[in-house]
DNA sequence: CGCGATTAGTTACAATTGCAACTATTATAC
DNA sequence: GTATAATAGTTGCAATTGTAACTAATCGCG
C-alpha cells in the first residue's frame, strides 16, 4: 500500500522556517529603522564592517550572503548617512576598502545592545542543550541547503 | 571587566534563520515555478486548501500567518488559472468558500512530492535526536516570537 | 604588448510586497 | 430601527527587491 503524500504544511520545514523567520525579522527590522533609520541590509553591512574593517563590497557580499546589488546600495545609504566612508585600493582601482565612520560605530554601539537582548529574549525558554542542537543543526542544514541548491530537474 | 558587546554576524540567530530560510526558499520557489508556474503564496494557499477544503480567505490567513494582501492575490491568480473555486457563503455573504478544482488537486499531487523530497534531503544528515530537538526548538521559538512581537519601545 | 575573459560595482527596469484606503456586508448599541 | 463599529476582501500606490545589462578596471595567455 503507497504511503499517502501526507504534506501538512504545518510540519513542513521550510514552511516553518520561513514563518519564524519572518516574525523575528520584522520584528528587529522595525526597531531598526524605528530607533536608527537602518534598513536590515544596511544593518548587516554595518555589523559585518564592525567586527572587520577594510572590506571591500565584494568581501562583504562573501561574508553576509547577501546580494551585490544589495550591498552596493546598503553601502550607498550608509555613505550618505556619513556612516562609512570608502576609499578606493591602491592596487586594484575597482576594489573599494569599507570603513565605518565614528558615527557609524556610534550606530552600531545603538542597535548591536537590542541585537543581543532580542536574541536572548528568544533563546530564554531554551535550556542548554537545545541551545547546542540548535546551534548544530543550524550548521548543518545551512551547509546542506547550499549544497543541494536550486532543486535540480527531474 | 565588562564584557565587550561580541556581536559576531555569523552567530546571531536572526541571521543565521534568515540565510538559511533564503536559501531554501529559494530553492524551492525556483521548482514550483519552473514545474507549474506556482509563487510560494500560491503553493501555500493550495497546500492548506489541499487538506482542509472550504476554508474562507480569512481562515487561510490565519492558518498560514500570510499577509490578507497575499492570500487574496494568491487566490485570484489560481481562479484565473481554475485551480480554485470560490462560492460564497449563504449565511454571511462578505465570507468566501475555498474549494481546489480537480486540476487544483493535480497540482498540488505533482508539487507535494517534490516538496516532501526536499524536505527529506534537507534532513537527511541530522540523526533522529537532532530532528526531534529541531522539531521542539522550532515550536517553542514560534511562540516565543509571536509573544515577544514588534521589539517593543526602550 | 594586446585582446578576450574576469571581476568590482552600479544602474535601469520589472516583479513582489506591504500599507493604507476603500467597498460591501454583517454585527452591535442605543 | 438606525447609526456606529467591526469584518471580509480588494485595489492603488509607494517602497523593496531581484535580474540583467552595463561601465570600468585588472588579469591572463598568446
Amino acid at each position: 500500500m503507497p504511503k499517502p503524500v501526507a504534506l501538512q504544511l504545518e510540519n513542513f520545514l521550510p514552511y516553518r522556517l520561513s514563518v519564524l523567520t519572518n516574525l523575528i525579522s520584522s520584528a528587529i527590522a522595525g526597531a531598526y529603522r524605528e530607533r536608527f533609520g537602518l534598513s536590515i541590509p544596511e544593518w548587516r553591512v554595518l555589523a559585518v564592517l564592525a567586527s572587520s574593517p577594510d572590506l571591500s563590497a565584494a568581501e562583504v557580499v562573501q561574508r553576509t550572503a547577501m546580494d551585490k546589488v544589495a550591498v552596493s546600495r546598503a553601502v550607498r545609504s550608509l555613505l550618505n548617512e556619513g556612516r562609512l566612508e570608502r576609499r578606493m585600493a591602491r592596487a586594484d582601482r575597482r576594489r573599494s576598502v569599507l570603513r565605518l565612520t565614528t558615527a557609524g560605530r556610534q550606530v552600531h554601539g545603538g542597535v548591536a545592545p537590542f541585537a543581543l537582548a532580542y536574541e536572548r529574549a528568544l533563546l530564554k525558554p531554551l535550556s542548554r542543550e537545545e541551545r547546542a542542537a540548535l546551534d548544530r543543526v543550524l550548521h548543518i542544514l545551512l551547509g546542506r541547503a547550499t549544497q543541494i541548491g536550486p532543486l535540480r530537474k527531474r
